[in-house]
DNA sequence: CAAGTCAATTTGTCTAGGACAAACTAAAGA
DNA sequence: TCTTTAGTTTGTCCTAGACAAATTGACTTG
């Protein structure tokens, strides 16, 4: 709880390192013995103490870590090679984009960093309303998260600048769903996250395509165990479990904790993944349908018509 | 990650346990040596397999930790004198309910157990309208909150059925929240948790409140980190930075972490503490101002008016 | 009787070093 | 070019011990 004594010379415990980080203490004392960093200092009582720029470049770290890099090869890297590298990981998410638009969500961007967030809401709004919902989540959202998430990493953004951000993305997709009719006709789907993946913005973005497409969704907000999906899904009487994967996730974790659930889910109810994670990506499965991007939950709904015209009461 | 590896024989590693009781591993493995408890078998390679029984009875302790007990008094009791104890425990929270109403609130909880989720949303929202929002946060949310949290560490609720009605809360709360005209004489207010605290929806309840008397809320979300507070304070120019603390929380932290947020705020930002959490209520403090209510929101922001006349641009 | 002080006890979290399976890489073979 | 195999990397678990911070309870004082 002592982090951050004195603004000046901010110090962290190896708690708080967790906390701010990700990085677990069992993994940040094993560093330290094999890469020599990160190379804390000590405490009247022998505990570590580390340095703001420590945790910077962890935070760095653990970015690179989670888009496939391994710790080996980058951590002895100093921050400006680490940054460099993040902004080259990270230059393939945005290709979707094209160029002229991205000075347009630049701008956006310089919005919150001018901290004018009332005008970011509004703007925001409007977009959605002018767009509409589905392209706004598509080609304006979806890169932005990308966009802030790398802000964040390079120490252009900081951590409440990114609140801000998704708290105002937040309140603006919520009250854009309130506006869709509910409807009693289109497959039931279940939206959720695993117990360690925490961001439920990709999952609202999935709620508004959903919703739009015509499916009647449950959402039960991040974090919920295998066990208590199955159960959701026969209380609810579900058709389709949604589940949202954000870059954090370890590859084999994923397909293990997926395959889990496939087998404790009666065989009628799909599972559809989708997500920034790449981990979903490396090899074809039978026990899940892939969405590789949020436009392909439309398609994967009219698939999904198709083969259950029975259903559609 | 293979937890529940069988449905007729769950079993958890401990990094499961942690994830699922809030537990720290240190914790774990120190009191099974102190306490004999939990005392997990053991797989082939020698790591520790807890069951689901020992978890259950892990939650339940957990909760009555929260609730100011002591490990060593409560560790060797059974699950049925603990679930008997909760109950005593919790028994003080609900006191401020008319008793008629608390079986109208069971009703409400009723709706969930029977999974009609559709119709408690219906309801909920329709007591909104009908009993105002400032009522309906007051007298039927607050202590809904309450009895989840009971029915959830008795057994009585699953994890997904508490998802389920946060979520659905957090819909009808924030559907409301739109229709609060914003105003730009009130105190500006940010709302927010501590790192520790995930707990979103008693921030949900307080930005209600504060949106009807009239301030300018800023929410955060959860888990900003005290550093953030303070420069997002002065990015927004916040006269009131407000944060909610559930049960969660030992006490020093929590009055650590204040004083120390009071320490790098400029004297001018008043800091407001409210919540279920013991630990506000048991010094009164100079650092910040003590909302023991939902209801002593409105007549702290009556005080702050008086006090700040001159702001009232 | 309330309030403050001090010692004893309880409790959480840190330290150290070691172990090992699972994940990944790279070289050899089909 | 694809698969297999051996080698390396990496995260997470283990034991055992230490100690400060938090709490309790007995004692003293106003």
């Amino acid at each position: 709880m002592n982090e951050r004594a004195d603004l000046s010379q901010p110090s962290f415990s190896i708690a708080a390192v967790e906390r701010d980080t990700g990085l677990p203490k069992d993994t940040l004392r094993v560093w330290e013995k094999r890469y020599n960093f990160p190379q804390p200092g000590r405490d009247t009582f022998g505990e570590r103490i580390y340095s703001i720029d420590q945790v910077e470049k962890l935070r760095v770290i653990k970015r690179l870590l989670d888009g496939g890099h391994r710790p080996g090869k980058i951590i002895g890297l100093s921050i400006d090679e680490l940054v460099k590298l993040a902004e080259v990981s990270s230059a393939g998410t945005r290709m979707n984009v094209a160029p002229d638009s991205l000075d347009e969500l630049n701008g956006y961007l310089e919005l919150i960093k001018r901290h004018d967030a009332e005008e970011f809401r509004q703007t925001m709004s409007r977009l959605a309303l002018t767009m509409g919902l589905r392209r706004f989540v598509v080609e304006v959202v979806a890169p932005l998260n990308a966009m802030v998430g790398d802000a964040w990493a390079r120490g252009y953004f900081e951590i409440f600048e990114e609140h801000i951000y998704t708290e105002t993305i937040q309140v603006v997709l919520r009250n854009a769903l309130n506006t869709i009719p509910s409807n009693r006709k289109g497959p039931r789907v279940l939206l959720t996250t695993l117990p360690n993946e925490v961001h439920g913005l990709g999952l609202l973005m999935a709620e508004c395509i959903f919703s739009m497409e015509g499916a009647q969704c449950v959402s039960l907000g991040t974090q919920t165990p295998i066990y208590d999906i199955v159960l959701a899904a026969r209380a609810q009487n579900i058709d389709i479990v949604a589940l949202s994967f954000s870059v954090i996730q370890s590859s084999p974790a994923v397909l293990d904790a997926v395959s889990e659930l496939r087998e404790k889910l009666p065989p009628m109810v799909e599972i559809w993944c989708g997500g920034a994670s790449t981990a979903l990506r490396k090899k074809p499965s039978e026990d899940f349908v892939l969405l590789s991007s949020l436009d392909s939950i439309t398609e994967s709904i009219v698939d999904w018509r198709l083969r259950n015209k029975f259903k559609q009461s």
